[in-house]
Parts: C-alpha cells; structure tokens; sequence
DNA sequence: ATATAACGGTGA
DNA sequence: CACCGTTATATC
C-alpha cells in the first residue's frame, strides 16, 4: 500500500505528490488527512506531510519509494476535513495544493521555533578576531567575515547573517562543527488574549429583549433548524436594526445543541462592543481571532478548537478554518465587505467558502448587512438564499436626512472651495451647537497626483507606471511601492511653472477646516494616521470621547463605528469612487455613502447628511439619497445582466506576470494565439490586456478576462491553462494567478 | 527548503 | 594538494 503525500514545505518545487510505503504496523493508522512524519531528501531529514490519499499503485519507481516514518497523532479528523477543504479552494479559485494548504491550516508549531533564529559565538570576543584574522590567512573569506561580526556583536540574527553578511548556511554550519559558534532557536512567548477580553466585560449588560421583527427572524430561523432544515438566510437590516441580537440569539440555539458557530465579521469591525456581547453570553467558550494576535496565540486557538474547548469563534474571514468537530452555523456578517475577498493565492470569497463549508457540514449560513452585495441578493431574489429584512432601526429613530449638493452649480456661482456653501452653513451650526460632524473623504494624502496645466505631464512613478502623490513634507511618493522623489517646480515634459496638485486630500480638508473656523478641533483618520499598531482605536475613542469637533477621514471612518453626538456627515466627493474602473465601481459607491449616512443621527438626535457631487443624476448617488436599496439593485442588475457581469454570469481574471517584459509579451501572444483551442463552450475570453498597473515594483503584468454563465466551464479553462503553461518552456519566467469573479 | 555533489578558485 | 565557497540539482 503507498500514501500520496504533499510534504510541508512550500516551494514551488515541491508543490506535488510524493509517495510513500506505509509500513504494515501502520497500516490501520494511516488513511487520507493524517498527518505523518517522512524521511525527506538526501539526508532523509525527517519533515512532516499529509497524506491525501491511499493507493496501491506505484507511480513512481518503486524501489526508490521510501517508507513512512510515523504518524503525527491525534489531530486526524478535523485536519482530514481542512485537507478536504483545501482541495476545493485549490479546485475553485486556482493556485498551487501548497498554498491552498497553508491558507487551511494555518500554522504549526514549527513557526514558534522558527520565530528567532540567532547565531551565537561561543568563544571569547579576542578569540574571535584572533580565529578570523586566521581564517582570512586561508582565504577563508566567509568565515572571517562572520567571525569579525560576531567579535563585534556576540549575537547575530540568523536572517541578517544569510542577507547582510551574505554567509551561505554551510559556512555557519562548518562553523558550528567545529565549535565556535552555536544556532540558538528561541522559543517565543504566547499571551492568550482572554486578558483584554475579560478585563473589558467586567460588567454583565443583562439580556437585551428582542423586538418584533428580530423575534420573527430568529423564530423562522429555528423553526427551520429544528426541522433540519439547512440553507443559507439574507438578513438585510438598514444599520442600527439590531443584526447582532439575532446573530447572538440564532447562535446561541445552534451551541446549545452541541454545535459550534462561527461569526465571521471584517477585520476593521472587531470591536469591544461585539466581543462583549459575546463574552456576555458564551463566557469562556467564545474566543476571538484577530491579526494583531501572533501565530502562535492563533494555533493556540486552533488547538483549542480542535478539542472542543470553545464553541463559538469571532474573527475575519480566516476564522472559517477553525477546525470545529461539528459546524451548526457560520454567520457572515457586513457580507458586502471587500474584506471577504482573499488578497493572496488562493483567491477565496469568504461567502462563498461558508456555502460550501455548511454544505458539507449540515450547517446553516447566515449572512448580513444593510447594503447586500449584489451577488448574495440576487441569490436571494433567485430563492436560493431565504431573504428576511429589517426596515426600521432597533431604538425607533428616523434614518437622516440627505442632502445631495450639486458641486457644478457651486463652481456657477463662484465658489470654489472644497466645502459647499450648504456644508459649511450646517459645519458652522453643529460647531456652536456642540455636535459633532464627520467628513468622509475617498483620499489619502495632502492632494491628488501632480500634473502640468499648460501640457498635461502627470507625474508618474518610474516602477508602477501610476500617478506620485504629493505628501506635505514636499515629497512625491508612489503609494504602491513607496518609491520617493522631490517635488518639482517645474514640468519635466515642457519646462512650464504651473504644475501643481489636482484634488484634496484629507489634510488639506483640515487645515481648509482651521482656516475656515479658527480654533476648530479636528482629527484626521487615514493611511498615514492609523499606522502604528493601535492607531484606529486611539484616533476613534479619541473622537467618541470628544476631543475633536470634526473627524476628516477616508473609507475607513464609515465603518461600523457608532459615535451617538454625530449629527452631521459630509461626503466631500461622492464621484471619487466611481471611476475606479471595474464593473463594482458603482455598488461601491452606493454602499459607502449610505454606510456613511447611516454614521449620522443616533441618540435621539435626527441626523442630517450632505453629499457633494459633480453627477448628482448618477443612479448609484440618487439611490444612496433616498436610501433606497431596491431601486438602486434593479439598476444596478439590470447593468449587470446587459454586459454579462456577475452575478448573472461568471467572470475569470487570469494574470500573466514576469520580471522580463519580452517573455511576458511572447507568452500573451502565445496565449492570444491558443485561447481559441484552451477554451471550452460558451467562454468568452478577451485579452491578455495591459491593466492601469502594467509594471509594479519592476514586474510586469498582463491581464486575460474570460466571461461564461457556467462556473464549472471557467474552472475547466482555469486547468487547461494552468496546465498549458506548466508544459510549455515559453513560460519559465512567467507566472500565472487567477481571480474568479 | 535544504543536503549533497560537482565545480572552480586560491595559497602552500 | 588541501581547503573553501559557490552553484546546480534533486527531493517519492
């Protein structure tokens, strides 16, 4: 009998099948899932693996097929179910079994021996420098250059002697053999995070009583449930309806069963308020995930989870591995957020992942949000999703009232500032009523990109092939790669002196702010602000607990947060986010503005909003005004259906990238030239095209879009592609990704 | 990722 | 020739 194992090592490499013999006394151990120990290499070093299947078939010459050293034990079923998962991400979204893999089961011990790894004399300084001054004699040059460091600094981190000093690991480890230096691996520290947990719920809210609507949802719910009944619910609830209280409550039914839940919300949104809720009523077995926890405090909770510890996990779109013996429910919370959406390979969507994870669970979905994504509500409208909706905010309060300002009508009359005469007047009025205003702006940095008004030169970055931008402290920086240049005074291009910045950023709103009305406290919440590790939280407890008037900010200042003494917000320029030119750009838009109105108004004061834009007929802000949600969806599907976007149909973006443009160039016209024979029935492919980002950080991208209503279609081309260039020597230096939907 | 083989260079 | 350092190569 022989294992197919993948080994636990990512390197491209490596990212296939290795077999293995399973010895006879292992026999009954071994089965898909386990994890094993295996003798790897020339060396037969003993590295880990997991066996993906039981074969009897050699494929590989049998002699030379090894044995399996032991089985990892006592982690067998849920770590089967990760690998079961992991072979549908790698089936649906693409990528390599190693990254689906790594994305699954997220880290192993081996990280925390990993985390410092040192290089330590063990001899005296003097000795060193005498032993190197020695070496150097031999022409020993790496070993002298090492030696010479290390009299200077007795302890070297292991990364900075292979990069800096640029010693090859067998010169270290020559060194090591004959005694002079050590490898110290430190083992690190792990603080469980229930500290901040408990040391902010030291005081019981009670329960909170659910009000009519919320009564009827959960009640369907777990009628549903009872019956057995498993599918995946809409709740579309307008903010401040209350999602949360019929999360808790549907969750609560599930555990009580002996299940476990998971709560899925976007990273930014974990606040104190939501974990407090929880920890109310789960105490200890609730547990939360988050990205400032190190690797090793998150297999803490993978353990934990694994053996029952808890039942209930807070945490983004990560905390879908939890490897729970027996999944009842995963909720999926704000379900618009781009959040969801997985940066790196494979490109899961976390919405989609909980579908298929409660599919093969017996679980149910539950998702929600006050804007649905198009997608998850044309699911519902199609009577795949049960749709349930709460119209009214849970405390009874009216939504704000908006204001759409006509910006062309302001530049009519004269007025030429960033602020309508409308927004001031009411910024005016809140600052003598002492309340609070938010300004939602869709930038960062001091002003837009810098271009040449008499020949139109936009300054560019010579890396990414995108627009500087212009910091206060009068650099030019290049926000994809960080690329920095002095600002110029006058046009490269045509010499001329009037060249200078576009549109505002969020800095210049404020100190437009302190012109306008001296003495005015203001806090800006950006990129630039929020960088050190607790920034958000400083910059929004500041704000709750007034320190400032106004809070100027970008995306980020829309996001589940509640301030009760705003009652004012102002979109500066709704239109920013419109051009972003791809097909979401308008679902977008709509949901950031009414997720920014709905920051308004909120403890018994009825809030007010302004939007400032130059397309006030744009459906997307018209709809956003009204804070209509159906009016603006069948606009918006309507759009979709005609061009063929998602969710009507499927879209997949394939990404051809090299360091060598001309590889790059041969292997698209390559592509072009067969995509004709690679593509199955009824896919639409166009390109590859150069996307706005051709060249980023000196890596060249092109980019292939194909289209089809059939999902498994685009799957099929996905593997015809993947292994076309696998076999095809044009395409050595080329790799490939790809981004469905 | 990493151990090993193979190769190329240097001083004695 | 002995020794060192870099580079290529394969991993069931």
């Amino acid at each position: 009998m022989y294992a197919n194992v993948i080994v636990d090592i990512s390197h491209e490499q490596l990212d296939k099948i290795f077999q293995y013999r399973v010895p006879d006394a292992l026999l009954s151990e071994i089965d898909a899932g386990v994890m094993v120990n295996i003798p790897f290499g020339k060396g037969n070093r003993i590295i880990t693996g997991y066996v993906i299947e039981l074969t009897e078939k050699a494929e590989f010459d049998a002699d030379r097929i090894k044995n399996i050293e032991s089985v990892v034990p006592n982690r067998t079923k849920a770590v089967f179910r990760m690998i079961k998962l992991a072979e549908w991400l790698k089936r649906h979204y693409g990528g390599t079994m190693n990254q689906a893999l790594k994305t699954v089961i997220p880290v192993k011990e081996k990280i925390r021996q990993r985390e410092k790894k040192r290089v330590v004399l063990k001899v005296s300084c003097k000795e060193a420098a005498l032993y190197a001054a020695e070496a150097a004699k031999k022409n020993a040059v790496a070993r002298s250059r090492l030696l010479t460091a290390l009299a200077d600094e007795p302890e070297i981190d292991y990364d900075r002697v292979k990069t800096e000093l640029k010693i090859s690991p067998q010169t270290v480890k020559a060194l090591e053999n004959s005694g002079l230096v050590e490898i110290h691996a430190e083992q690190l520290y792990r603080n469980p995070i229930h500290a901040w947990i408990k040391s902010k719920c030291e005081s019981p809210q009670g329960n909170i009583e659910l009000n009519s609507a919320q009564q009827e949802i959960t009640d369907v719910f777990k009628r549903d449930y009872d019956a057995g009944k498993r599918q995946t619910y809409l709740i579309h609830g307008v903010t401040g309806s209350g999602k949360t209280l019929c999360y808790i409550e549907m969750i609560e039914h599930v555990v009580s069963k002996g299940r476990q839940a998971v709560m899925l919300i976007p990273e930014i949104a974990l606040t104190y308020q939501t974990v407090r809720r929880f920890y109310d009523r789960f105490g200890e077995r609730v547990t939360v995930l988050n990205s400032r926890m190190s690797k090793g405090e998150r297999y803490d909770q993978f353990l934990r989870a694994m053996r029952g510890e808890i039942s209930v996990i807070i945490g983004p779109r990560s905390a879908l591995f939890t490897p729970f013996p027996d999944i009842g429910l995963i909720v999926v919370d704000e379900e618009h957020e781009n959040a969801y959406k997985s940066e790196q390979t494979p490109r899961y969507h976390a919405r989609e992942t909980a579908v298929h994870i409660a599919e093969t669970m017996n679980a149910s979905v539950v998702l929600g949000s006050a804007t649905p994504s198009i997608e998850a509500y044309y699911r519902a409208k199609s009577g795949q999703y049960r749709l349930f909706t709460l119209e009214k905010r849970a405390s009874g309060m009216a939504l704000p009232t908006v204001y759409t300002v006509d910006l062309r009508e302001e530049l009519k009359a004269g007025n030429r500032s960033i602020f309508s005469r409308k927004l001031s007047d009411m910024i005016y009025d809140r600052l003598k009523k002492h309340q609070q205003t938010m300004l939602f702006l869709n930038k960062r940095g001091y002003a837009g990109f810098i271009s040449c008004r008499a020949c139109g030169h936009v300054m560019k970055c010579p890396h990414c092939d995108i627009s500087l931008t212009s910091h206060s402290n009068g650099k030019l920086v290049c926000h994809y790669c960080g690329y920095e240049t002095p600002a110029v005074t006058s046009c490269p291009s045509c010499g001329s002196k009037y060249i200078s910045g576009f549109r505002a950023g969020t800095q210049q709103v404020e100190e437009l702010l302190h012109k306008m009305f001296p003495g005015v406290r203001t806090l800006r919440m950006d990129m630039d602000t929020t960088s050190g590790k607790e920034g958000h939280e400083k910059i929004l407890s500041a704000f709750a607990d007034h320190e400032a008037d106004i809070l100027v900010g970008t995306q980020m200042i829309v996001k589940g947060h509640d301030f009760s003494d705003v009652t004012l917000v102002g979109v500066l320029a709704a239109d920013m986010s419109l051009y972003s030119g791809d097909y979401r750009a308008s679902e977008r838009t709509f949901q950031l503005l009414v997720q920014a109105a709905g920051r308004a108004g909120r403890a018994g004061i009825p809030g007010e909003v302004v939007i400032q834009t130059y397309t006030p007929d744009n459906y997307s802000i018209t709809a956003a005004a009204e804070q209509d949600y159906e009016s603006f969806y069948e606009e918006e599907i309507a759009f979709r259906k005609m061009l063929g976007y998602p969710p009507v149909a499927h879209m997949l973006g394939t990404a051809f990238s090299s360091r060598n443009r001309e590889e790059l160039e041969a292997a698209c016209d390559d592509i072009r030239e067969h995509a004709r024979e690679l593509h199955t029935a009824g896919v639409v492919v166009s390109g590859p095209v150069a996307p706005q980002a051709y060249k980023l950080n000196d890596i060249y991208t092109q980019v292939l879009y194909s289209k089809c209503g059939d999902y498994e279609a685009l799957v099929a081309f996905k593997d015809k592609i993947e292994a076309y260039v696998r076999e095809n020597s044009l395409y050595r230096s080329v790799s490939v990704q790809f981004d469905f939907d």
